[in-house]
RNA sequence: GGGCCUGUAGCUCAGUUGGUUAGAGCGCCACGUUUACACCGUGGAUGUCGGGGGUUCGAGUCCCUCCGGGCCCACCA
């Protein structure tokens, strides 16, 4: 099925530009379809390897694009095709302009989502404590997103867990792959990567240990957002604020009287009147003075949402400049139901206006509280387990037994609970202020989770990212002004997100399927483990796993005993990987031959909403580790929006699969409506534009068919000199003029002004010159020796123009292109070089591409007489005069002949010169019917 | 609250540094089976350029303001 004489060729095809090419017309079909080209070229082009990466060519000749790994868990959806097609516009340009084009594919297998899947494809949950079953076959095989209960999975061991998330991965892969072939996407496939590979890991696992040595990687014990439901971890970057419905409960807090401890029971609140002290707390609650002198025996109020953590409280705070609550700094209340001492404190992180001006501090309830904590220096009182329960061991600071009885209730409640308990206790007791208030908050939650995060102390590895580093952070915002945004607003998000950061890049997760973070820890004769002398590996062990590999100098049987060593449990964050994927494609200390041709990398393709992640990221561990960007572009693209301009959801997104559309359209439709879509603006999802794009790819079937069938088979000398005919000439001169703004367009990463251009050029080619020029290209069937020059001008200028066309074209609808090039040409116009303006110009010489659209104007004018006519376009036109603006009757006379043609005028055809429009016939370019002859209607044939 | 994008024909969108009467395609209407194409062709109708104000000889374009849509960040008392 292939043509072995490009295939053995070392560049498959290439035509100097200024040569003359003589081309072989055969095997033109009679009826064209776009059906089945897909498969066709999508074979042919691997079989001869047209994408195949030329690793000899040197960094100055490579064009390299740091692809992005689709996440493989489940299904890409429409926004995948939209964006990446963009991208392959971007290599198939640049590969005709004559760069090497490296353009690998990944597939991120690690993290998260992959490990959802498998627990619902499978039917199954790690537990890290369970040892390896051999052979081991799941309960389910191809459950389908549905999600299984926990309960309902069955436990098996870490590393059985693995090997489901590889046996799965692979699976999904290979959808992905024969999707983005049909697609057409010009990936070279040699070059493809996965994110939880072995080399992947090697080169995750070296950038963090090279990252520890400069002192960029540190570890810390401290209190960080936390996933109840993942149990791990969270980056900033992973943080989404979601509006959360909860409760307002307005709760007392009880003045510590300094001097007398005279404990008199109910106490009363003017203000509410509400407070109703008939219950037992009467002990609890401080002694209220006089209330004429104004005294702080009145109990405070702070507003919470998370009544639950009372028992965390460790200081009321409120803003320094508050006045009321100046008398209060430096006191203390004692807090209802634990009756826990409490000082009273001022920071400017309060906010006067919110709540009751004055704030509860826990340890921890969200992030001032952390920051509250750290900078007044209070104690750590924690209540909040890991698992999202609370903390089922007594808490020493509570000391009252009514206290320590209600903390012993709470003990071991999920946080929904415990928060019911205390509201109640609080109502029971009277500390209650009125009924909770219902209210809509925001909470931080994990992207990819659905329980409000927690906050939890905890040890963590950190890469520094210019979070705390402010030296760091500014080479960070220079290295965001050198990248080359496009759209260029994009870079805001990059300042914006860096300007923004409060913390370092927390790397580590509590997860199972990702890589390791490659080191142990020694423990100590006493049986500690000590954190702060971790045991590295030499590099060339890499990657290695912790929990399985011996660190150098031990042995296995060491693990875990006293004077022996541990393993590190935890994996790295999905981003630790991903931002290394110029290195990991590239072949950083694997390949430096290779990555020396291909880094820093020409372009990244992304989406905006992971610029503060896999973008920002990338540009962290590059700085770091080379000193440099990653790659000079990043090509942001935008959102794909449903019909009622939303996002498209992934639930939408899934009813019309990527497959099926491009089943259903073809898919240099869908390229079509695709590459019509500028970078970084949001496109709406329509079935029209697809439907658009079909109806160019057929078009340059047809009208390439039409083109080159003249003269039926034989050959065409395309050789611009026997371009002679003033129109033709004015045809090839407005082309180099197409030619050079879909070049600067294209050059700017504008795709969508370059199609635009290169698609109206054409269907006024096919409309107008077309139809001017048909009668004399066909030259009466003389035979190839008796052409006439204007035959031969028509046809080489239709060749010429077909040839630059279907090559602007090739980027776009690379099916189509390919197919009506296999007509004629040899090889893939895809390995054509892209078309060079010089020669048409010079061929033009100097003509006027008005001459076409003068013609063009006049063959309007004439089609227009008949359709009001309501004849058909075939009846004759036994005299016309046309009055014509001065600056177009030398163009319509020189094309008169063809004029005469196109529109059937048998008689006269009279050109008068105008001025001015004449009565109300003007058409376009002011061109006027002055008076006309109509011969006899075309009879309609029957049937 | 801070920031970015966006609003042009029924729909999807172009509209360069301000310059005649604002464009395209789809859809719609009418006509037409032309030796490329009925998955077609030809022709036609269609606008308070989101509202208001300003600068200018001249504003879709520049400035101010208000309104609508989308997104990012901050906001858990």
């Amino acid at each position: 099925m292939s043509t072995p004489s490009s295939a053995d060729a070392p560049e498959t095809t290439t035509t100097p530009p200024s040569a003359v090419v003589r081309a072989v017309v055969r095997g033109v079909p009679d009826k064209v379809s776009t059906d089945g080209l897909e498969d066709k070229y999508d074979a042919r082009w691997d079989a001869e390897q047209t994408y195949a990466f030329d690793r000899t060519r040197p960094r100055s000749e490579v064009y390299s694009i740091d692809t992005p790994p689709p996440t493989v868990s489940g299904s890409l959806h429409v926004g995948h095709v939209f964006s990446y097609t963009h991208t392959d516009v971007v290599a198939r340009y640049q590969r005709m302009r004559g760069k090497e084009v490296f353009y690998p594919m990944g597939w991120d297998d690690n993290g998260l989502p992959t490990e959802r899947r498998v627990q619902n494809y499978y039917g199954v949950r790690c537990d890290p404590t369970l040892p390896y079953t051999d052979g081991y076959e799941p309960p389910h095989e191809g459950g389908d997103g549905k999600s299984i209960k926990a309960a309902d999975q069955q436990p098996i061991s870490r590393r059985n867990f693995v090997e489901l998330c590889e046996r799965l991965t692979v699976e999904d892969e290979k959808q992905f792959e024969a999707l983005w072939r049909r697609l057409g996407l010009s990936v070279d496939w040699n070059h493809h990567y996965q994110t939880i590979s072995a080399d992947s890991r090697t080169v995750a696992q070296k950038a963090f240990l090279r990252n520890l040595q400069r002192g960029e990687a540190y570890q810390a014990e401290a209190p960080g957002l936390w996933d109840v439901t993942f149990q791990t971890a969270v980056a900033q970057a992973e943080l989404e604020a979601r509006d959360y419905p909860g409760h307002l409960h307005r709760v007392a807090f009880h003045p510590v009287s300094t001097g007398s401890t005279d404990k008199t029971t109910g106490s009363t609140d003017e203000t509410t009147g509400s407070a109703d002290k008939t219950t037992g707390s009467a002990d609890k609650t401080t002694g209220s003075t006089d209330e004429t002198t104004g005294s702080t025996a009145a109990p405070i109020y702070i507003e919470t949402t998370r009544p639950e953590l009372l028992p965390a409280c460790v200081a009321l705070i409120a803003h320094p400049d508050d006045e009321r609550y100046q008398g209060l700094f430096g006191t203390t209340v004692r807090s209802p139901l634990f009756d826990v001492e409490v000082p009273v404190l001022a920071h400017p992180a309060a906010q006067a206006d919110k709540g009751a001006g004055i704030a509860m501090c826990c340890t921890f309830g969200d992030l001032t509280d952390v920051q509250w904590w750290r900078e007044l220096d209070l104690p750590m009182r924690s209540v909040v387990r890991r698992d999202g329960r609370l903390n089922a061991e007594p808490a020493p600071w509570i000391t009252s037994p009514e206290g320590a009885a209600l903390f012993a209730e709470l003990g071991g409640k999920t946080t929904f609970s415990a928060r019911a308990l205390v509201v109640d206790a609080l109502r029971e007791s009277g500390d209650l202020d009125g009924e909770p208030v219902a209210t809509q908050r925001k909470a931080n939650f994990f992207e990819k989770g659905d329980k409000p995060l927690e906050i939890v102390t905890s040890r963590q590895w950190y890469i520094r990212n210019g979070g705390k580093d402010l030296t760091l952070r500014k080479d960070l915002l220079a290295r965001g002004e050198e990248i080359r945004f496009h759209p260029d607003f994009m870079k805001v998000r990059y300042e914006n997100w860096v300007g923004g950061l409060n913390g370092d890049w927390l790397v580590s997760r509590q997860r199972f399927f990702g890589v390791s973070i490659p080191l142990w820890y020694p423990v100590t004769d006493g049986g500690d483990v000590n954190h702060d002398a971790p045991i590295v590996p030499d590099e060339a062990s890499l990657p290695v796993d912790p929990a399985s590999d011996v660190p150098p100098g031990y042995t296995e049987d060491q693990r875990g005993e006293p004077g022996g060593f541990v393993g590190e449990a935890d994996v790295m964050d999905t981003w630790a990987t991903s931002s290394l994927t110029p290195q990991i494609a590239g072949g950083w200390e694997r390949d430096e031959d290779l990555f020396s041709r291909v880094f820093p990398m020409d372009l990244r393709p992304q989406g905006q909403d992971i610029i503060r992640t896999w973008l920002f990221s990338t540009v962290v561990r590059s700085h770091l580790e080379h000193g440099s960007l990653p790659w000079a572009n990043a090509a942001i693209s935008g959102w794909i929006l449903d019909p009622d301009r939303k996002k498209m959801s992934k639930s939408k997104g899934n009813v019309v699969t990527p497959m099926g559309l491009l089943e259903e359209h073809g898919s240099d439709a869908v390229r079509y409506w695709a590459a019509s879509a500028r970078l970084g603006t949001d496109a709406a999802f329509e079935v029209g534009q697809m439907k658009i794009g079909r109806r160019l790819a057929i078009k340059i079937l047809n009208a390439s068919k039409f083109a080159l069938a003249f003269g039926g088979d034989g050959e065409i000398v395309l050789d611009p000199a026997l371009v002679t005919e003033t129109i033709d000439r004015a045809m090839l001169a407005g082309l180099a003029d197409v030619v050079d703004r879909a070049t600067e367009s294209l050059e700017t990463y504008d795709h969508t002004r370059a199609l635009e251009t290169v698609e109206t050029f054409f269907w006024a080619f096919c409309d107008d010159y077309l139809e001017l020029v048909k009668d004399r290209a066909y030259g009466a069937g003389a035979e190839e020796e008796d052409l006439t020059q204007e035959t031969r001008s028509a046809r080489v200028a239709l060749a010429l123009g077909l040839d630059t066309m279907l090559r602007l074209f090739a980027p776009y609808v690379p099916f189509a292109t390919e197919e009506v090039w296999s007509w004629w040409r040899e090889g893939s116009v895809h390995r054509a070089p892209w078309p060079s303006a010089a020669p048409l110009r010079a061929a033009a010489e100097g003509a006027d591409p008005e001459v076409l659209a003068y013609a063009g104007y006049a063959l309007a004018a004439l089609r227009r007489l008949k359709s009001e006519a309501k004849v058909s376009m075939k009846t004759p036109i036994l005299a016309v005069e046309l009055a014509v603006p001065a600056a177009g009757v030398s163009g319509v006379e020189a094309s008169a002949v063809d004029v005469r043609n196109g529109g059937r005028v048998t008689g006269d055809l009279v050109i008068v010169e105008t001025t001015e429009g004449q009565g109300d016939a003007a058409v376009q370019g002011g061109l006027v019917v002055v008076s006309h002859e109509l011969g006899e209607p075309v009879v309609r044939k029957k049937g």
